[in-house]
DNA sequence: GGCAACCTGTTTACATATAAACAGTTCGGT
DNA sequence: ACCGAACTGTTTATATGTAAACAGGTTGCC
């Protein structure tokens, strides 16, 4: 690979004295989010690839057929602001692995169902991310549960303000 | 592509009434915590990425430098969180760019500083990551912030157990 | 009927994440 | 001094995420 290539000189003034920078701290939100966020995702990923050899992905849209059966692939990335390209993949994986199964839809596409190998597949799956959200939460009182659901709820609403491209 | 293997007729026995399923919903915490997650990240890497042309590791690299003049790479990953190729290619990059330079360090290790021009750019980056957590507080009120805080601290000391690797 | 715009799902190319293998150094014991 | 274990940072292979290009079918307008 390629080594800097202005001189060396640049090193004489490095900076020795700390700046003050919240950024990586307990105090900054954003971070803790997504280490939370990491943190249970690689946990489920890890349960569901070794208990039943499929991806996070695979389970979401499982899961997203469960509750909207007949959805079309396009109905469920809206509905799992999830990539088309990754719901294309999974449904594929599913239906390879007969856990869905599809007739014929509106407009060339396809209506997809949860065959009941699926079911029992969901009926699997599902303990396994509740159990991850009940270890998270286990240190809060029911109280604090709710609380949590309210501001994090306030949070969701300001998404469509983060998605915005300017500042 | 391949089609699936198993004869046609596992299609008959479809199931097309919904599950009741909680885990895209709005009441399922992991799911609003990776939805937060992925917002703020995604605008913060526009647009560092519009602006300076670095990506999100080499600001949390060059953030970390910030607070932590002198570390290692190793140290680097540990106070981050974060993978050491990943550390390792940030390095490489915000070195030559001339943000960041080093010393030879205690055991084939190298110290890592900001250089002045680093911390210009650290100076300049600063502001979009503090905007973003604004941008998502916004609608709480400073007791909320202060509760939110609370919450999250408590979730964050379960990830030990959530990286445990039994259920 | 035919052409253009649109919408479906898929493919492609590219960027990034993760984990394991790796080479070079340093340390410890003998 | 030597050999093996431990540790540095790098490289590699593999998996996954993202966005844009794409082919095919449908719709609607003229």
């Amino acid at each position: 690979m390629n080594e800097t290539p202005s001189p060396g000189d640049l090193t004489s003034a490095a900076i020795t004295k700390p700046l003050d920078d919240v950024i990586d701290s307990d105090a900054f939100i954003p971070r803790l989010l997504a280490l939370l966020s990491n943190a249970l995702v690689w946990r489920e990923s890890m349960l569901l690839r070794r208990e039943f050899s499929l991806g996070t992905n695979d389970w979401r849209v499982l899961s997203a057929l469960g509750v909207r059966p007949g959805s079309s692939a396009t109905d469920v990335s809206e509905f799992l602001v999830m990539n088309k390209a990754v719901v294309s993949k999974a449904v594929n994986v599913l239906i390879s692995r007969s856990l869905i199964a599809s007739t014929d839809g509106p407009r060339g596409s396809r209506n997809l169902f949860l065959t009941p190998a699926g079911v029992d597949m969901h009926n699997m799956m599902l303990p396994i991310s509740l159990a991850g959200e009940d270890a998270l939460l286990s240190q809060l009182s029911a109280g604090e549960v709710a609380q949590l659901r309210v501001l994090l709820g306030k949070l969701m609403s300001q998404i469509p303000r983060l998605a915005n491209k300017e500042t």
